[in-house]
DNA sequence: AACTCTGTTGTT
DNA sequence: AACAACAGAGT
């Protein structure tokens, strides 16, 4: 390595500097370039058998850099193979990928010594490799068959082989479109048309939509169809985070990786660009985990004229009417573990008598739906309020007090759409 | 700062 | 094309 006039070496660090040991770096040009310290966790690139970077990779490292970057910005270094961070939190994660101490429990796998740098990776490949019934997240566009143990396989699957498009709830940096955040031009055009949910694509579901189920018809300006619903078990730890939507589709996601065939309430929803963030307002304390997240996001401006709060925001097939939102085309893994008797034309009845309302069953007091409570505040004690199918059938959520965060919808918009929703509930059912 | 989601890109 | 690894950015 050549090192000309205008550079120095010095010792920098030193652990009551940055708590770090002492470390020799080179500083040329204002950056602060550790030396190569022969560490074993020299940084390889993706493959795990490349040889070491080469200073042309760190040329390209540096040039990667993005516009943004401030020159007074701090850069954190990775002591092993000197790519640069503008958050010491990514540079810790970026460290893992180094001493990767998430290990595969299997000891004749070969990441029983290498490991993984984060415990979701390291489940995502127990479930890859070396579970009897690994997660599957299916193509749901009939009659394609595609099926991936990978969520993002799945969804790059559906957007490039059937267009799917959907609004990602982060940018990653991106800019949103205007089309997204604006013009309801682009995300309601219905082309391509969406996915349906897994109830009504996946044979092994037993909670067929019924063809018959009319649409919404202000809520279905993609042509998307049967609502459906479907209810699994809910067994084992309910370990899904989050349903979000994007304005098509509702979504499940899951905290945990690979998640076993949890079950959980599963549901076509008309388009509505409604986004479901904040399942706590909607499941509090109910036993699936306090990070089980759903809300709402507001239309979008121009699509909120379109918005009919005087039709049923939510419905269901068969003959039952739920106060639930419909499910996206990512409303999966694959669920395995159906009970047998969940029936489209059965019901809640018999399965709600036994284990399915296991995750129910929570202690739980009376509250009243949208209590007093400040204007633009819901607070919504009563959950069972929202699901009285369950409430009849002695299901009950446990209580807890949540808020909708008013800054994501119109919140007196939403409860006429609720209350219709219950009024639906207990006089319209198909 | 950890967790999470998602986009990009290298590898198979 | 699909899988896989990791980085950027939001929460």
């Amino acid at each position: 390595m050549d090192y000309s006039r205008d550079e120095k070496i010095t010792l920098r660090g030193g652990l009551s500097h940055n708590g770090r040991p002492v470390e020799l770096v080179r500083e040329k040009d204002g950056k602060v370039i550790p030396l190569a310290i022969g560490s074993e966790n020299a940084y390889k690139k993706r493959a795990l058998s490349e040889e070491d970077i080469d200073d042309d990779e760190v040329l390209r490292s540096m040039a990667r850099r993005r516009k943004s970057d401030k020159p007074g910005d701090v850069l954190h270094m990775c002591r092993d193979c000197k790519k640069e961070f503008k958050r010491p939190c990514d540079l810790t994660k970026h460290e893992k990928t180094h001493s990767r101490p998430w290990k595969c429990s299997e000891e004749k796998c070969k990441y029983f010594e290498l490991g993984w740098p984060t415990e979701k990776e390291r489940d995502r490949h127990v479930n890859d490799k070396h579970s009897s019934a690994p997660a599957q997240y299916k193509c749901l566009y009939p009659p394609c068959t595609y099926a991936s143990k990978r969520e993002s396989n799945c969804k790059q699957h559906m957007e490039k082989a059937h267009g799917w498009e959907y609004v990602r709830s982060k940018s990653n940096g991106r800019k949103k479109s205007q089309a997204v955040s604006n013009s309801p031009a682009t995300p309601l055009t219905p082309f391509l048309g969406t996915p349906q949910s897994t109830a009504l694509t996946t044979p092994i579901t037993p909670f067929m939509a019924s063809p018959s189920v009319p649409l919404i018809n202000d809520f279905d300006p993609y042509g998307f169809g049967t609502p459906a619903i479907s209810l699994h078990n809910f067994q084992d730890d309910f370990r899904r985070d989050s349903i979000t939507t994007d304005g098509t589709h509702l979504t499940y996601s899951s905290g945990n990786s690979p998640v076993e065939p949890n079950s959980f309430v599963e549901a076509a929803v008309t388009p509505a660009d409604v986004t479901i963030d904040h399942t706590d307002a909607l499941f509090p304390n109910c036993g699936m985990g306090s990070n089980f997240n759903m809300g709402f996001q507001q239309h979008t401006p121009a699509l909120s004229t379109d918005f009919n709060f005087n039709e049923p925001m939510f419905t269901m097939a068969s003959n039952q009417t739920l106060g639930l939102p419909q499910l996206s085309p990512m409303a999966q893994p694959d669920l395995t573990l159906f009970s047998p008797q969940m029936q489209i034309d059965e019901g809640f009845g018999d399965a709600m008598d036994t284990l399915d309302m296991q995750a129910f069953s929570r202690p739980t007091e009376d509250f009243t739906l949208f209590d007093a409570a400040p204007a633009g505040n819901m607070s919504m004690n009563n959950t069972a309020n929202f699901f009285p199918d369950f409430n009849q059938l002695g299901g009950q959520f446990g209580n807890g007090a949540q808020q909708f965060d008013n800054t994501y919808y119109n919140a007196n918009a939403l409860e006429t759409t609720l209350d219709e929703m219950l009024g639906l509930n207990n006089s319209n059912q198909q």
